[in-house]
DNA sequence: TTGACAAATACGTATCAATCCTATTTAATA
DNA sequence: TATTAAATAGGATTGATACGTATTTGTCAA
């Protein structure tokens, strides 16, 4: 259903080499963390999941590493609202649906981005490295109590 | 060209009105600026810019005006990479190239957005009340930049 | 295997965005 | 014009992120 782009430890011990990159236990834990999490989640969520059983790394390290890893490519930044900065460990090519109420976010596959088209105006103007179609609006378990508390003002 | 879904001062106020919400200086003040600008601002920046014209008026007001705004849906709130929260006064479907470094956005219209094919167990399982191609990578002024920034670690 | 060095980390601090709290002001309405 | 709920200003708070720096650690070459 879900088959991501597996980056193996290898490919992994590889690409970060390619970078100039040392091969650090927080980053092999920062990685691993992502690459296991199916929730896009923020360098906050990761650093207090790793804590448990790496007691000494710090959120500054995490949220650096995150960093890192999205500027050479092994990870991707998801879009927002202004909400907290998130990841996603899966750079197949795929597209966002975002919760509006629970901020949660959503894959799916279809269609194709490769089909999309995109102005030569644009693909001209722009070193395009992400494409995707954001959706946005209220997820199944959302809509309902939505629709109530989208009322009064302020 | 970017011939925009343009709201009437008197449809603002009806818009307002029919969601209960006051009609304050401060809020047509936002509205208009907001309206104004062509760079998707964050409430910080329309707070600046009013400033000069409105001296009393608060950035929590701007930004909680703001969020009325895109709550009763007048303007929309853009996607970002964890930037502060950024406001699009134009409501009229487009899609946006978001640049990586200099982190401007970019408004272009083609392909429609009513085209594009989104698969049913989406439109079923979810309320769709934004749908959008993101674009992502680095504008023609930052491209060149880019190459020799994206250089070392951390 | 070890020594040297640049890179990376931990952690305290600083900054900035966003929200909250509350006394005061104001738009809407009758 | 008086009433009232809503909105505002502005200070305080929270939370996310970045910074500064002393220390530690991969890496690589001797």
């Amino acid at each position: 259903m879900n088959k991501k782009q597996e980056i193996t430890a290898d490919r992994f011990t590889r690409l970060c080499k390619a970078r100039g990159l040392k091969i650090t236990p927080q980053r092999i834990a920062v990685y691993e963390a992502l690459k296991n999490s199916k929730e896009h989640p923020s360098a906050d969520r990761i650093h207090k999941q790793l804590v448990h059983t790496f007691p000494s790394i710090s959120l500054d390290t995490v949220n650096r590493t995150l960093i890192t890893f999205a500027r050479i490519g092994i990870i991707d930044v998801v879009e927002g609202q202004g909400d907290p900065r998130r990841f996603d460990p899966n750079r197949e090519a795929h597209h966002h649906f975002y919760c509006l109420s629970c901020n949660k976010i959503f894959d799916f596959h279809d269609p194709d981005p490769e089909q999309i088209h995109i102005p030569e105006q644009i693909t001209q103007m722009f070193t395009i490295t992400g494409k995707r179609l954001c959706l946005s609006g209220y997820c199944n378990h959302c809509r309902y109590q939505a629709a109530e508390t989208a009322t009064p003002a302020n």
